[in-house]
DNA sequence: TATGAATGAGTCTTCATTCAT
DNA sequence: TATGAATGAAGACTCATTCAT
């Protein structure tokens, strides 16, 4: 009977658990939906707490502050999830495939998301504490993979030479400033009969070969 | 002598009138230099009222509330300057000198200002009538020359054949990631030590020859 | 059959009524510990559950709130104890004996306590039921049985001749002070070496024949 | 006319900060005044806003928060006053004449304030910054003039040997405890019907001669 | 009976805006 | 026109109390 208690004490804790968890995501897909609607700033713990159906107190009891909630929404949403898989695991493929499959990887399912994280480029830039996880943890890995990548390739011969350095972040940057494009043109972009795979492959085809043609190339 | 009066009180309303955009320049120079301290929400208008020398009550004798001078600041200083002058005068330059050109100059100016105003593009999404200014304005126009320069440079042959809405975009998109990344980075990036003239010379090599080295390149 | 059923509920209703009492204790003695620690207005009710080791809600089955708690921490720690004994059967002694021995009793085992509980007086003073209360059932009576005391011993010659409420007054309010002054000093009380014996004498003393020295002393 | 406006502007300021100080007292008396009907804990910054007339951003335009408030009132109300006179100018008398007024002059004019301040004595134990500030400013000097007199009392013959220590506290404490009661008892105390003079006269008499009759007393 | 998560009214505090000087 | 004290609506956060388990 005591074994019975004790069993039925642990999974009355995991069920707990399980739970405790479920409200946190709760309330963070909450909080998400809301700052893509209004900026940071503006929003209020009530708009979080109607989103999600669940009284103001009760964020409390998950969260410390709005800062912590902050803090969380971009462990949850951004220091997780397949980039992370990439740097942690890169794939075997040579330099080139690499860098086409990153690419298009990137710009598929990274570009949708953008939009709604866009808020928390603000906010890693003006709060400290943010940013140096930010980069810790997702940033810099993923520079330093493209760099290992960028020089393994001129070195092969597979690419120009170039400065890592600078075309690892010129990657990183495109990616990002092309869907940060999208995002603000929003309804007025003219990709909106364009195929998703087309622009997919401009991009990727514009950042590998360039925009002049090989005649006009100077090495 | 009412004519000699007319033209006087013309002369002290043209002068009042320099006066009155003094200080709003000065109001809005400093707004903007609070901005870059303060994450937006924080900033406040006494701070902005000390930064900028004047009492509180003075910058509503310039602007009607927070938000027209919100409005105002992304007008002053997103929605002129030299990419105006850029569009409205585009250079006579061959297609590959332009975007050569293009590139060297917005990165150059343009990069070092991006993270001051970075906080203005989340405005710009939140408020529809900010955004529809800023793009009739600024984008447009602007990815409208550039597109029209890659297709002349298409059908010249100076340049690959590309989609040339995707790659105005993936131009502009660059530039602005590519800025935005080492606003991010800050003390931590690894181009302190790097010249600025080398990192754009970078930068427009990647875009203009690609990552893959000749050999490797299909057309 | 019956009447054994009956005798067996009339026990365990006794027993319950035991534990209910053990558990009130047990929750009223955490009450004052934790009011000990912090200002009154800034203890919690999981603050007093925490310390008494039962869940909140346990609390609010044996008081109906935070008011009805904080009464019977009253009830139970001021009006109670010694001092009622004291008034319910004095002793037999002569009035000397008696002051002397009843100031002795009082900074001897009241004083160290009074820190604790003077909180409880802003609440006595505040709270109309518990004035009436505590001065119906602790207060009046004790100085009603000094006064007489006083009375009976300035009719014997023993005392001076003075205003019997004044002075049962006197005695108590000194004790009541003196202790108060103890507490505020705490740390940095210069009695920190001296015997409390010594202390509890030289009251007395001050007290019995005050600070003029016989010669000076004008009847 | 410069002169002239540099008067003007020294007028000015001059001005402002009497205005300053004399709504700062504005909004202390108010805070006294409700303090003395509820508790501390009690007491929200609205109910003082309303009493002092002013809204609530007013308070704290002069105070940064309301533990600074109630530092404020301290500072205002206990450390400055007779008392603090008293111990800076010690009167010429001899002890016995400066015991006897000093016990008349805390009877009569302090004996009205203490329930108005009762309140603060308990933050005062809570509170260690108040505390600290208290002891140092009043209580420990005040004590230490008492010592010394009782000290050079018992020297010069004019009062029973004693623990000076003992004597101040008791005679503080005595005060004190006095008070407190009369304010507990309010309008039913004995001494509705009593004066004020006797009152004091039979105190006094109590602390300078004791209970005990000549005939009685030991030495 | 014991529990503790959920609740939301109530608090402190901030700050955009006004207006008398 | 410039000033800055006064205002009070609005937000973050707390905590006494409830109630389903």
């Amino acid at each position: 009977m005591t074994t019975s208690l004790k069993r039925k004490s642990t999974i009355r804790r995991k069920k707990k658990e399980r739970i405790t968890e479920q409200r946190k995501r709760q309330i963070l897909d909450a909080a998400l939906t809301v700052f893509s609607r209004k900026s940071f700033g503006a929003v209020t713990i009530p708009d979080i707490s109607q989103e999600a159906g669940v009284a103001v107190g009760t964020i409390y009891n998950y969260f410390d502050n709005k800062h912590d909630l902050l803090l969380s929404l971009v462990r949850t949403y951004l220091i997780t999830g397949p980039l992370v898989d990439l740097v942690a695991r890169p794939p075997q493929w040579d330099d080139a495939e690499f860098m086409s499959s990153f690419l298009e990887n990137r710009l598929t399912s990274g570009a949708e998301n953008i939009g709604r994280f866009f808020f928390l480029f603000n906010e890693i830039q003006r709060n400290r504490e943010l940013r140096d996880e930010y980069m810790a943890d997702i940033l810099t890995p993923l520079l330093k993979v493209l760099e290992k990548r960028v020089e393994s390739g001129v070195a092969s011969g597979a690419f120009h030479s170039s400065n890592p350095e600078v075309a690892a972040r010129g990657l990183v940057g495109m990616i990002l400033g092309f869907s940060l494009l999208r995002q603000i043109e929003g309804d007025r972009s003219p990709f909106q009969s364009t195929s998703n795979d087309e622009i997919v492959t401009e991009v990727t085809n514009l950042l590998l070969n360039g925009l002049l043609s090989r005649k006009d190339q100077s090495q």
